[in-house]
DNA sequence: GACTTTAGTCACACAAAGTGACTAATTCGC
DNA sequence: GCGAATTAGTCACTTTGTGTGACTAAAGTC
């Protein structure tokens, strides 16, 4: 975190950075520098002249030594719920980062989304925001693809997904969408895991191939 | 607009208000205080202790005289864009009208949104965002019911769709989209608009009857 | 070499969306 | 009054997409 320049601290820039971890979403927190105890999201007041975007991805960096690959503002949270610092009004940014290659710094460290410790409230309400972005735009956005390394083999895939969705998928038809997305690409590589049948690596790919949506869709009715 | 209380404002609150006139949306504007023949989007800066939510929904009610039909936060804009206010930072809020029912008072008027005058650069940043979102969340919240009376025919309902989605929609298809996801319901009157037969009224009424989801959607492949 | 395990595909049933043609109820022109 | 025009509302058929179980393929285990 660094150190706000006066008093007067204007705003914040907190992020939500979330891994998967086996079978789970993970987020990191930072103890805190007085109350080792007490954790919180990563956070900075950003420097004069800074872009909020700026300060997430420095924010991000600061905790993990690398950007994350995906990086979102999901809003600005207020509304008289405590935070470390002083202002009124924090910016949050969710961030993807692949488990693989997410090596936390020190007094940083990964939590399980259901075991999380009692955070400031304004942080809480960041955790939850995220966690309904992520839902949201799981099929607006590569979120599966951004949790996982480069390459990845089919059933990693959708394991990511049923991790995201909550619910298991049917092979067939996850491999039938995902065809017809034509967003993978298959690699020259294949990856033994033990028993069974090695699996064929892929990696994202968004491409051409666009096809518009054909009806209305009343989505807002299935909460 | 309140004026901020010194010189160190914090942050704004700006409004997008958004309503449909005829076969385009329309934004809601203000004449600026200093130079009467520039406009900007209603804004202002909070009291201390108000939440974000509050002071955007004073700033439309201070635009029409009363409370849009719905209001959510889009975000947060900076980045070194400029703004009427001295704040680095100001928190978007998209609200919408129905046409019918929208006053607005002197100094203030509606724009087409093919239209727009040259706004201040954060502003039309908030401008793109809140048509983004719009467009995004069509199918997750009523924002098509938002913009109409509380009773319409579904002939409005269509064509409203028709002006948020920019494309002609079936209206069989359409009709039965509707009654599958049980969201409206028919009111004992109709309408007669001149010619033709007379159109049934329908009121909004979400309900019950939810039905998950089948398979994954990988949509972000049609941008 | 039979059995287990994971990868990958196929085919069929069923559900949802696209579409044009139909009926219904009103106004307009004459 | 009466037929044409206009808008509302529905139907039936076709095409597309999804759910599902059973199948083949390639590895390890015993």
């Amino acid at each position: 975190m660094r150190e706000r320049p006066s008093k007067t601290a204007l705003y914040t820039v907190d992020a939500v950075l979330v891994t998967a971890i086996g079978n789970e979403l993970a987020i990191l927190l930072v103890r805190n520098a007085s109350e080792r105890e007490r954790w919180s999201l990563p956070w900075q007041t950003p420097q004069t002249g800074e872009t909020l975007d700026a300060a997430a991805a420095s924010t991000a960096e600061e905790a993990l030594g690398e950007s994350p690959t995906w990086m979102e503002q999901i809003g600005a949270f207020g509304d008289g719920k405590r935070h470390p610092s002083e202002a009124e009004v924090s910016v949050a940014y969710l961030g993807l980062v692949p488990h693989e290659t997410a090596a936390p710094r020190a007094s940083y460290s990964w939590f399980q989304i259901g075991d999380l410790p009692s955070l400031p409230p304004r942080q809480r309400a960041m955790v939850e925001g995220a966690t309904k972005t992520l839902q949201s735009s799981l099929d607006q956005a590569p979120i599966a693809f951004r949790l996982l390394p480069a390459t990845f083999t089919l059933s990693e895939l959708q394991q990511m997904y049923e991790l995201l969705m909550g619910k298991r998928l049917h092979k067939a038809s996850f491999r039938r969408a995902l065809q017809a997305a034509w967003l993978v690409e298959p690699m020259d590589e294949w990856r033994s895991e033990g028993r069974g049948r090695p699996a064929q690596l892929f990696r994202y790919l968004p491409k051409k191939k666009r096809r518009p949506h054909r009806g209305v869709r009343f989505d807002f009715l299935y909460p």
